[in-house]
RNA sequence: CCGGAUGGAACGCAAGCG
């Protein structure tokens, strides 16, 4: 039962929702667990029906449950029913009052989001951070700086968020100074500290947190060659998009989208039609509406129009 | 006896429209 589980998120992680389905189907005896994770897969899956129906039919409901099905509704933006089954729970731990507080965030209600972070039994430090990255997205520093000094712990994904909300405002003194005074840094945080730079035109200072970082990821990579990109080093763009295929980098559907930006901004045509191939055919990456977008771009900006127009007519999506 | 499966926080990207 345990291992079924296990199978059953395993192929819902990669997609595969009606084979995890069939699973979950034929265990012969299912418990909680196992029907909590047939409810994740769903919620994963962004479909909010199936998770309810599945939630009436299961023959008990603990915290996990619950939390999972307030998610879900949150994240399709059903702010009320989330509410509703926030309200309708026998008992909260901090897990669900952070739910809840997510579902106020994502709903753009930072008022309601601080309503509930104020009636927690217990101030969370997940809790915070989720208020804190709320408040500096939405341009509110202020706000964002008392929150963050007036905890006594630090830990690094608290910081890593104080160090994004320096970077929102343009703050790279800050920024720095929070990175250089965390005691253990996460990818996430060299990441955040390499963006920060990228996105503020310091392509330099960007090369050397890349250089720096214990190790790279997509995101790390992306940051990178985007930093050189906005920054008209479109050639230096191209050589660390090629430097990346000499590692073994996991490459998802951005890097291509990033790839063929710099590729059009350079003007190859050829260099981003053998990028978009590759895509498919070696990475197994779908190409999605915004690369058709890209290319087609591409094509048309480079006077082959008729190209861009038949890509456009063939692609998989309506066009828009 | 112990361990193993499920729920909450921080990082990257194009175009268009304002």
């Amino acid at each position: 039962s345990i291992s079924a589980t296990a199978m059953l998120t395993a192929y819902a992680q990669h997609g595969q929702i009606q084979d995890s389905r069939a699973i979950f189907e034929q265990m012969p005896q299912k418990n909680i667990v196992s029907w909590n994770a047939m409810l994740t897969a769903y919620a994963e899956h962004g479909d909010h029906l199936e998770v309810e129906r599945l939630s009436t039919r299961m023959p008990e409901l603990d915290l996990v449950s619950w939390t999972t099905m307030l998610t879900a509704y949150a994240e399709e933006g059903l702010t009320l029913k989330a509410n509703s089954v926030f309200e309708q729970m026998p008992e909260k731990d901090r897990v669900a009052w952070t739910a809840m507080l997510r579902a106020y965030v994502l709903a753009g209600n930072l008022e309601y989001a601080r309503w509930t972070m104020e009636r927690m039994p217990e101030w969370d430090t997940v809790a915070v951070t989720t208020m804190l990255a709320a408040y500096a997205a939405a341009g509110h520093m202020d706000q964002a700086e008392g929150l963050f000094s007036g905890l006594e712990e630090h830990n690094p994904v608290l910081q890593t968020a104080m160090l994004g909300a320096y970077s929102v405002t343009g703050d790279m003194l800050e920024a720095k100074c929070v990175f250089d005074g965390m005691v253990s840094k996460s990818l996430v945080s060299w990441n955040s500290m390499l963006s920060a730079y990228a996105q503020h035109g310091n392509a330099f200072q960007a090369k050397q947190i890349f250089d720096e970082t214990p190790e790279r990821t997509a995101v790390t990579w992306i940051a990178m060659i985007s930093a050189y990109a906005h920054n008209g080093h479109l050639r230096e763009a191209l050589l660390v998009f090629h430097e990346m295929n000499t590692f073994n980098v996991f490459l998802d559907e951005v890097c291509f989208i990033c790839a063929l930006h710099a590729c059009n901004h350079v003007g190859k045509t050829t260099a981003a039609r053998s990028c978009f191939v590759s895509m498919s055919f070696d990475y197994h990456v779908v190409p999605t509406k915004r690369h058709y977008c890209c290319l087609a771009d591409l094509m048309a900006r480079a006077g082959h129009l008729r190209d861009a127009e038949e890509l456009v007519l063939n692609m998989p999506f309506v066009p828009e």
